[in-house]
DNA sequence: TATCCGACTTAGCAATTCCTAA
DNA sequence: TTAGGAATTGCTAAGTCGGATA
């Protein structure tokens, strides 16, 4: 097809384009009194269709600095270092030894000696730049497989139409995978239930069919006669009893299984001990596919030896296969960085035994990443004024391109190539369609699709004069809903341009840059004073820029709501004693109402239902409290052979507490309170409950909009660890604050190489 | 030129562990 | 001391992208 010519009349309405930083997001509808923000913020509204409720928003959660931890501070440690001669690369390494004296919570010393940083391989500080062959030697031990099915006890059964069946063994398993997962929201999928159901016809089929108590072949047919709920009864059986274990016992199986492991955990590369990723092979079940995959709910069968490719070094031992089995294939494939592979069951897609995340393997590709996103930086001028001068092109070809690229540049989109039918219907840039913009004039369009993991990417994005035209030139009739907004443009064009300006260059590394980029800007508007914890505070708020961005979310915990109005509660009940105290006030001195009329404008912020409320949730909670003290003090008195307190004492009490919410709700219905003590003093506590309900309702909307928003991700993958590293280090917050013991070992390279006059 | 496949990164959810407040 | 909630780790699904294949 003859790339299409844009005609003048697609021309009308032509004006000059704005710079991309200057892109603006708008709310929703919900909230459009709230200022609109530049490129970093961004609101995501609540989907109505979805079933999980996902909101992304701006501010930052108050972690509270913790006190014990300061008091475990003062450390005294003696390293010792051994160094020797590495056998193959002929690079110095460290055995250190570091003993450590740590002055515990209960003033008690503690000595522990850790081996930490052993062999370390300072690869980082080498200059290795040949990918294409990743290791000289690699040796291990090959995968761990799950363990045998071990067949329920004869009492827990399935039914079928109301009677209990025995299922064979293979069988039972495939319904118990069901079962065990009964009160999830898979189970409620009714294509997850499909094809499970499907799946598990099959198998008993080929596993000799189900049977009464008697002997006598039972057919299942429906889904819905099938009753998962005994099996389910058991799992749960089996998990308490889990829980109740004592926590000697606890530690004795996790002993027993860091045993097994062990020989799997580690390998040597280049004569080096790293250590391996997954090497626990994937145990069967009912794979779980997110979105409305068609797949869901499909059996994935177990992985037998005989479907595992080993990779290892030539003449080293090759791992024993267990006992009666065969592998696949043995390679000897320097040329990739895997142990082993299978291909799973439901997509016949390749599952890989990796290497950890802190093998220099991973922190290499990891390093190379970040580098080739700080390279972007000498390029990102020239290719964004490319795009701009491209967005006018004549050729539609050219046009689509400069509007992807202004979409993958300034909103942080994914490339997004093809899928299949068989897989869920997400959409990236390229893959776009009608129906997941609409453009509201002047130039403002709304995003609205699911994204990869079938996240929901949903926007007003005000953008270029010139973009908006675009988008409503590449919506134009005959096109429809379910055409491609980008007809010309794949990811794979789109990426050979950009080899163009930068080797390497690909859609993906404009979301590295930007999000590193974003930090780095956010992270310089931080002023160096407060506290540790006000600092943390703030980095995390730049954090959360960076996951908004790039619309990193999480599923609000089923608890999130419960949580909130718990917290409304006592925000409510400070109020309502706010109320008291003004009431108070004004009862002391009435002439206060009219020469102060705005200390009092919020009498009426409760109801008197809400303070009723308020009051009698207070009395409820005292009761129990002062009856569970009652109990628990009088335990103490039997257990010491003393004379328990009599009952009266705690009855004495709770009528107490009785008259004083009797009181409080004859205030309430009143509208007065007895002034006591003097107007100083008051006005001092009115202005404490002010305060107090400021801090409360702040933390509450920090906890409402940090909910839905994932920052683990943007830590991990896209913002260069050695902007954090220089962050601790100018700033002087411990990087044990920012990054876990899993992200100080993936970024140790990055800890130990920048330094607080690092630039991005 | 389109499609598929292999290799690897990115991602959210589930399970486990840790911490804090009562 | 313990329960419950937050933080962290583990698991594996779902992307990107380059190169082989049809």
């Amino acid at each position: 097809m003859p790339a299409r010519i844009i005609t003048s009349d697609d021309e009308d309405d032509l004006m000059p384009p704005s710079r991309p930083s200057t892109v603006k997001r708008v709310k929703d509808e919900d909230d459009d009194d709230a200022p609109v923000v530049k490129k970093v913020k961004k609101e995501s509204s609540t989907p109505k269709a979805s079933p999980k409720v996902k909101k992304a928003t701006t501010t930052t959660k108050v972690k509270k600095e913790s006190t014990t931890n300061a008091k475990k501070a003062p450390v005294k440690k003696t390293t010792t270092t051994t160094i020797k001669k590495d056998p193959v690369k002929q690079q110095t390494v460290k055995k250190t030894t570091i003993k450590k004296e740590t002055v515990g919570a209960d003033g008690k010393i503690k000595k522990e000696e850790t081996e930490e940083a052993e062999d370390v391989y300072k690869w980082w500080e080498n200059d290795n730049q040949d990918d294409s062959i990743k290791w000289e030697t690699l040796e291990h031990k090959g995968v761990m497989f799950p363990p045998e099915y071990e067949p329920l006890p004869k009492s827990v059964l399935m039914k079928y139409d109301g009677t209990p069946v025995v299922l064979p063994h293979a069988a039972e398993e495939v319904a118990g995978f069901f079962g065990a997962m009964l009160e999830t929201d898979h189970a409620k999928n009714p294509t997850f239930q499909k094809n499970f159901f499907n799946d598990f016809k099959a198998v008993l089929k080929e596993s000799g069919g189900a049977k009464d108590k008697d002997g006598n072949n039972v057919q299942i047919k429906a889904f819905s006669k099938c009753d998962f709920s005994d099996m389910y009864a058991h799992f749960e059986k089996m998990r308490e009893e889990k829980k109740a274990m004592s926590a000697a016992e606890k530690k004795a199986i996790k002993a027993e299984r860091d045993k097994i492991e062990e020989p799997f955990k580690v390998c040597l590369l280049n004569g080096r001990k790293e250590q391996v990723g997954n090497f626990r092979i994937e145990p069967p079940g009912l794979f779980r596919g997110r979105g409305a995959h068609p797949k869901t709910g499909k059996l994935k069968r177990r992985v037998m030896p005989e479907q595992i490719t080993i990779n290892i070094g030539k003449g080293v031992p090759v791992p024993e296969p267990p006992a009666g089995h065969k592998w696949g294939e043995v390679r000897h494939d320097n040329s990739v960085a895997w142990l082993a592979m299978w291909h799973e069951n439901i997509n016949n897609s390749i599952k890989y035994v990796l290497f950890a995340a802190n093998s220099s393997l991973k922190g290499m590709s990891d390093y190379k990443k970040f580098e080739k996103a700080r390279e972007l930086k000498k390029h990102v001028a020239t290719i964004r004024k490319d795009y701009e001068k491209e967005l006018k092109s004549e050729a539609m070809f050219e046009r689509q391109r400069a509007t992807a690229m202004y979409l993958i540049d300034v909103l942080a989109l994914r490339a997004g190539g093809e899928k299949g039918d068989d897989e869920a219907d997400t959409v990236g840039c390229c893959s776009l369609r009608y129906e997941h913009i609409t453009l509201s004039p002047p130039n403002i369009v709304e995003f609205d699709f699911l994204g990869k993991d079938s996240i929901r990417y949903h926007q007003e994005v005000e953008v270029s004069p010139q973009v908006f035209k675009n988008l409503r030139i590449f919506k134009k009739a005959p096109k429809k809903v379910g055409d491609d907004i980008f007809d010309r443009l794949d990811p794979s064009v789109l990426n050979k341009h950009l080899q163009n300006y930068m080797p390497g260059l690909t859609a993906k590394v404009f979301r590295t840059y930007n999000a590193s980029k974003t930090m780095d800007d956010q992270l310089a508007l931080i002023p160096n004073e407060g506290t540790v914890a006000e600092k943390l505070v703030k980095f995390n708020a730049a954090n959360r820029a960076v996951a908004i961005l790039c619309n990193h979310q999480k599923t609000v915990s089923k608890t999130h709501g419960e949580s909130v109005g718990k917290i409304e509660d006592r925000i409510n009940e400070v109020v309502w004693q706010k109320w008291r105290h003004k009431r108070m006030l004004l009862d002391l001195e009435p002439k206060l109402l009219k020469k102060e009329p705005k200390l009092f404008e919020d009498l009426d912020e409760l109801s008197k239902e809400e303070k009723t409320a308020c009051a009698n949730r207070l009395l409820e909670k005292d009761s129990e409290r002062w009856t569970k003290k009652f109990e628990r003090d009088n335990e103490k008195l039997v257990a010491e052979k003393q004379k328990p307190k009599p009952k009266s004492e705690l009855n004495a009490k709770l009528k107490d507490l009785a008259d004083t919410n009797k009181q409080y709700l004859k205030e309430i219905k009143s509208n007065k309170v007895e002034g006591k003590g003097t107007v100083e003093k008051l006005r001092a506590q009115v202005e404490k409950l002010e305060t107090r309900v400021t801090t409360m309702r702040m933390q509450l909307k920090d906890k409402e909009d940090n909910s839905s928003v994932a920052l683990g991700t943007s830590k991990m993958n896209y913002i260069d660890p050695r902007l954090t590293v220089k962050f601790s280090k100018k700033y002087d917050v411990p990087i044990e604050k920012l990054f876990t013991k899993t992200l100080r070992d993936k970024f140790q390279w990055a800890i130990q190489s920048a330094d607080e006059d690092w630039e991005f």
